[in-house]
DNA sequence: CGGATCTGTCGAAACGCTTCGATTGATTGC
DNA sequence: GCAATCAATCGAAGCGTTTCGACAGATCCG
């Protein structure tokens, strides 16, 4: 394969003027530039990667650490990985996968072997092992979500407590008195997922705040366990007339599908909203009004922040992204 | 940060040394060896990954081609990612994340530029760019999927004409003479992906060998589609008493819901079957027989082809998964 | 008991790039 | 009109490995 010395000599320059023409970091007569870049495209060549790490301390990688737990949707998590390299790509950078099965481990291998330029981290969670490894690590990194202590991190992650709020503001706002909350799946909670708890925390401190009465259950996928979870909350408070979604897209299809069978109309009914969901309710029956997580507002910039720390270390900092809410029409007046 | 030439020095041995006592490539003095782990040990000390691409000619990475196109369900995709990821740290690979984006583009990219020892192509279609791009390039690369022209390549893949088959001879075995096919979003088959297809042409012949009645229908997640689909095979042959499911899960849950919406009792009225999902059945209401579509059993032999081919090109090949079926009772002789 | 073989180790040459400092003309400023 | 500046280019020194060939000393065998 074509090297930078091919190149060279079918250009008739040096190797280090085929270097500057190609990085722009020094000035090049225009015709040696046209030279230059007529020999990269006829031998078709591309730098070495090893090399380019080697000489350059510059590997054009970002690790993804993007462990996928029972109780995490896939195909969030799916979206959020596809656009943690998508963003990458934006910076020309490439994402390397790393799964959970080596634990923090494939951190620290990457880190250590300067495979990769900085990392990000997904799914995180309250006591997360990578923070302090990563705290140990001086490795440049962004946090999507934020962990119990984020001192000396730089997060990006969804405004959860404000998205809560919001939801009870907006049924708040046309008259609901009596709300509910359908949560994420309890292993989710139980592994100490910061957002689950905090969406569900500003929930029932919001509805308090506002004098308002409010339930809360959580629902894995499994169907027997929604309709479990529907009964709990709708069941023992019969005045029940708005109901947030907090779940994944199954548990949202499954719920309103045993909804419907139990002749609930909605909106009539039963107002829903659901909340900080990564698909599109549109096609739900019916369309659900939505406060929607969309990967690309916290991947994007959290690629660019890990870029930019790979120039020159940042400030810690949290960066929350404001919720804002889409309506379908499924918020209305609570009957009578 | 560490390199050889501290462990070097920290044991009392030159880089050579130091080297083959981590590779084992020549023999080495046991006490030798020892203080060198020992020296790689208190340095935390790991090859600096750049030098090693470039002095090895390895790069201990492979590419995943994964694209995400619309009708490709999310969590099966990344049940594919997870796996590949997994399959590669067992041969001390990483794994590299290409997404679509690039086209082909980016393939070529890691390639040339040797920042990849091979190739993993998922999500396959018949005329598949990468195809001609890959055979071009002359880089290890394993498609988990068959393109329509396999010539030179090596492919894995579940076997989805002996599964449609084994569907269709299951539900033979036990009675049933007029069946039906739902299947993959139309997006699937109009891109051209081989598996929706394969499977529909050899459930159709498999029924037709059989004289059984057959039918057709595609669905996406849409449930007015899935209704609609549902109407189509069911409204016009009121004979139809066994129910394929070739979809992804949340189409298959809407089809459930609607079913039972209509008052149809499974497998009593109706024997259903969940082909090649790769999600559990078994909290389905009703659970479902499956053939499951299980990506360790793709990937796993997948990469390890893959790692194979970087030491030594192999022959090319098709190797298809043999599919399995697992009882839960919704295939039952019709009733009457 | 002297050449052949083996074991354990070392030095040095790649590997392909980036980047620093030097060099050569041409241009500028005063 | 001469020092100072600037644009364009080159040579060479790394970057941190792997690996080849060499070599010293121990072991073997006839």
């Amino acid at each position: 394969m074509a090297s930078i010395h091919d190149v060279a000599r079918l250009a008739g320059v040096s190797i280090s003027t085929v270097s500057y023409a190609l990085s722009g970091k020094r000035s090049i007569g225009e015709s040696t530039r046209i030279r230059v870049n007529d020999a990269v495209e006829k031998l078709g060549y591309r730098a070495h990667a090893g090399a380019r790490m080697l000489a350059g301390e510059r590997t054009h990688i970002l690790a993804l650490a993007a462990p996928l737990h029972s109780g995490t949707s896939e195909p969030a998590h799916m979206a959020f990985v596809m656009s943690v390299a998508r963003a990458a790509r934006e910076h020309d950078y490439d994402v390397l996968l790393l799964t959970q099965d080596e634990g923090a481990d494939g951190l620290q291998r990457v880190a250590l072997s300067r495979l990769v330029d900085g990392i990000i981290v997904l799914d995180v969670s309250d006591q997360d092992e990578r923070v302090d490894l990563i705290r140990s690590l001086d490795v440049p990194a962004i946090f999507v979500g934020v962990p119990r202590d984020s001192a000396g991190l730089v997060c990006v992650d969804m405004d959860f407590e404000a998205a809560a709020t919001m939801s009870v503001e907006r049924l708040a706002a046309v008259g609901h008195r009596s709300i509910a909350l359908l949560g994420q799946s309890p292993a989710l909670y139980d592994r100490g997922s910061g957002f689950p708890r905090r969406f569900r925390d500003a929930f029932l401190a919001a509805a308090a705040d506002r004098g308002m009465a409010a339930g809360f259950a959580m629902a894995d996928r499994d169907p027997a366990n929604v309709r479990q979870a529907l009964d709990s909350l709708l069941g023992t408070d019969p005045g029940v007339t708005g109901l947030v979604l907090h779940t994944d897209e199954g548990v949202q299809t499954t719920a309103l599908g045993i909804l419907r069978e139990r002749g609930v109309r909605m909106p009539h009914d039963l107002s829903v909203l659901s909340a900080c969901s990564s698909f599109s309710t549109e096609h739900f029956e019916p369309p659900l009004d939505t406060i929607p997580l969309v990967p690309d507002d916290s991947c994007v910039p959290a690629v660019a922040l890990a870029v930019q720390q790979v120039g020159a270390p940042i400030a810690p900092r949290v960066e929350l992204i404001p919720p804002r809410y889409v309506g379908h029409g499924s918020v209305v007046p609570p009957a009578a």
